[in-house]
DNA sequence: ATTATAGTTCGCCACATAACGAAATAACTC
DNA sequence: GAGTTATTTCGTTATGTGGCGAACTATAAT
């Protein structure tokens, strides 16, 4: 049986890092948003869509994700993208989002989120935004 | 290269589960106490001296890990002891708690917690249990 | 039976947090 | 430069949560 190092060597935490990510991980809306990331990218408007929540709330969810390491943010024009962590700094936090994936991969909410996330990438991002406008 | 289905095949949670779950590792205390419960079963007083918190305080800490599926309890006499939940109802939460294992194996916190509970362990707890009544 | 005691439950308080709308910011368009 | 617009920040409010002590429960010892 041949030992495998890159299982057995993980990312060490401080217990203050790891309680970031779990803190992050408490919120259904965060782990909504972390299993539709799984899948690709989105922008900010097309989370307001599928979680139906204020841009505001949206915007500190995203914020709390981002200082857990949990994604990343690209830029583009008036857009903000985000996205799964990748890399080096993303490494400690990887097997959590992992094992949320592998365990929720039946659940309702999630495949009905996933469906969604279909739809509104169909749709155009500056009718979705004009939409969503009008909705206020 | 063979395919594993002992990985591939992950227990199924709904995300209401997986929320209790995760929610229960966002408190400092809470995952302190499964990394000390990860070296073997201990009962509420040790947890009380380790902890150093009041008797209310960490029973309810207790439930709110036992309530999503990572600990259990055994009764013996006047004591309770808890340990680390194991058997088929287990398998959605054990990913969780190797994940914190491996993380915290170097964390300051969690070692010190680890080098007091060898001390308690060394002590009789009858004599445990009566210096923390004469404490209050 | 009475008393002592380990643990839990309950009620309370202080603080954290999720939600929103309004105001501020940043980037495109005209 | 002025206006439009996607996103963030700020202030507020309602609810959730961690902490404790007091009262309660269950078990053991006398």
């Amino acid at each position: 049986m041949k030992t495998s190092a890159a299982h057995l060597q993980s990312t060490q935490l401080t217990l203050r890092n790891l309680l970031q990510i779990t803190k992050a991980l408490s919120d259904e809306q965060r782990v909504r948003t972390l299993m539709l990331l799984e899948e690709g990218e989105l922008c900010v408007c097309q989370l307001i869509e599928l979680l139906g929540l204020a841009p505001s709330t949206v915007s500190k969810h995203l914020s709390i994700l981002r200082t857990a390491g949990l994604i990343d943010c690209r830029k583009d024009g008036r857009w903000a993208y985000y996205r799964l962590a990748d890399g080096n700094e993303a490494e400690g936090c990887k097997p959590a989002v992992e094992w949320l994936r592998q365990s929720l991969a039946e659940d309702r909410v999630i495949q009905n989120d996933r469906a969604k996330r279909a739809e509104v990438l169909d749709s155009d991002l500056e009718e979705l935004c004009q939409r969503q406008r009008k909705a206020c």
